[in-house]
DNA sequence: CTGAAAGCGCTTACAG
DNA sequence: CTGAAAGCGCTTACAG
């Protein structure tokens, strides 16, 4: 009953100016909830609006010079589950500032990046949030002189652009770290390629672990692989031919470390028992996965929620200072490392 | 060298139009393509607008009557496998034809719907899709008044609008099929609540295929849960411990399937040598689990170009025939179901 | 407390 | 082939 089906469905703020017998200017100010308007004015603007099922357009405010209370995002893959829960979480923070979110993947393809960050301009979006790793430095330059920009779950840290993201090597060490303690040597690391930042600082954080403990670096055990199921078997597969002194793989992240255990139940090899693997993200994934996997956990919903409020920072004010935000990676134990020498 | 730094952000066609020497019109006709213009003026246009790096506002251009080149989509979680799926294909499929997408969660909670649909009217979105269970009759007609809609994975057989959906009774009655097949009799189904209208096409399948094979309906055997981890393994757990004769079970979803095999899984049953499971949908996760899911696949990928299609067909033509697309769940063997009697 | 008027950056007949 | 002008639906000083 609140909307009179007759009323054309496109009602504008003359509609209703008319109707309460003022001017739009005051229908704009009860909209916004500024100016000085008397209390009944203000009741029979409200009443009306109602009656005609009234709601202002956006896209006719933000023409005015205001903003369009939209905000970009820019990711490899939706169906990537991080980065479905991430884009979750920067959604119902965004919904919570008033704000909505268009997101696009990439699947880290240039001209589909290009075509976006294009799309992103013309939409007059707020801000853009990047999550893709092939986005160069120049590029963003070149999109801040028009709008703010943040990163998440990336960074360049020679470029004056917020950031938010997990200390990659520190987690990369603490994955290594944790295979340590519990008796492994031979650990090898199977990352994605390097459009993904991460991925090359947790191998960094690899490489200290070993270095710590003593261990010198082995290039045969480091493998780097698209991200594509069959790819990534075939890599494990290959990895655990040629190197069956192995008792543990650390995985840039959860999917891989799926993908790792498959390729090792394939060989006859039970996981832990035979070989240990640790994950990255704590994923959905890791704990519905058998064995559910001790894996580095990232502080998705904080990033989310923090990069959001960096971007809406930088909107309201341009001047405010510029931040890097490196949260702590957290170790979640699971079932998929256990003590080394059993196999 | 595109665009040079020194000129303001925000160029405008009036900007263009005055270095090129021509009026605004021709400008907007050379952006646009229309009208006749001379290939010299043309080239001139084309050469500042690039020099300027001028791109032109779609705001402006969707005030002045034309299409805002966006789409709403509604979904129940966007960290859910499925509607990550399901939006990666719309999102793909609207680039494709130049149009963007707002994904919006509601978790099935009633005021973020409202308050999203909302957000959609007023953002002048040019259509909507629907994926989430909650949007009642009522509502879907009073949007249509402003904008095209069409459903994704759900329909409403009784509201004339678009709809692209699997035939989930079919699928929920091949499920089962394939588990008599296999030898079992004692087969329960675990569903989600009532705000997936799917789920309860699929056990209306579930018993239809029992009554087919002459086996008696037995509500004991069919749980509903909400989609909370703990709450399916516990739901799961009460099952297995009331109901030792069990042999199957058919899960409306992957999701649930997963839990469900980690639940016997706890319970010293294996699967499928105990206990047999298939799923629904054939996510990612299906195939990344352990045993690997035998399961019906939706077609995800056609579903979700083709609802776009139909929602782009009615935004071009209201008059346009009003569809229900209904397309085949397939049967994906591989694990998770082996013969009865084994246990 | 209220309103007239200019302006946001485009597109679209219409005239030439 | 090109341009002047009206209009899209708002917001924002400014005046009263």
């Amino acid at each position: 009953m609140a909307s009179v089906g007759e009323v054309p469905a496109n009602t504008t703020i003359y509609d209703i100016a008319q109707r309460a017998e003022v001017s739009i200017a005051t229908v704009s100010k009860v909209i916004n909830g500024n100016g000085r308007i008397s209390t009944s004015t203000r009741a029979k603007v409200v009443r009306i609006m109602h009656e005609l099922g009234y709601e202002p357009s956006m896209v006719a405010s933000a023409l005015t010079g205001k903003q369009t209370f939209t905000l970009g995002l820019l990711i490899p893959d939706l169906a990537n589950p991080f980065f479905a829960e991430i884009a979750r979480n920067i959604e119902d923070r965004a919904h919570h500032m008033g704000f909505s979110v268009i997101i696009c993947s990439t699947d880290n393809k240039p001209e589909r990046t290009e075509r976006n960050i294009r799309f992103f301009k013309q939409k007059r979006v707020d801000g853009v949030i990047i999550g893709t790793g092939d986005v160069d430095a120049a590029t963003i330059m070149d999109l801040l002189k028009m709008m703010p920009v943040a990163l998440i779950a990336r960074d360049i840290p020679t470029l004056a652009v917020d950031a938010v993201r997990v200390d990659d090597f520190l987690g990369g060490r603490m994955a290594v770290a944790h295979l340590l303690e519990s008796g492994h040597r031979r650990i090898a690391v199977v990352a994605e390629d390097e459009l993904f930042v991460s991925s090359l600082e947790r191998v960094r954080g690899y490489r200290a672990a070993l270095e710590e403990a003593g261990i010198s670096y082995d290039s045969g055990l480091v493998v780097q692989v698209i991200p594509n199921p069959e790819i990534v078997k075939a890599a494990a597969a290959d990895l655990l031919e040629t190197r069956s002194d192995l008792t543990a793989i650390f995985t840039c992240n959860d999917l891989l470390a799926t993908l790792v255990i498959q390729a090792a139940r394939e060989r006859g090899l039970s996981v832990p028992g035979d070989l240990s693997v640790i994950g990255f993200d704590n994923t959905l994934h890791a704990s519905i996965v058998y064995p559910p996997l001790t894996t580095i956990a990232q502080p998705m919903e904080d990033m989310g929620r923090q990069v959001v409020d960096l971007l809406l920072g930088k909107i309201k004010d341009p001047t405010i200072t510029t931040q890097k935000v490196i949260m702590l990676p957290e170790l979640i134990i699971r079932s998929s490392v256990g003590a080394a020498g059993k196999g």
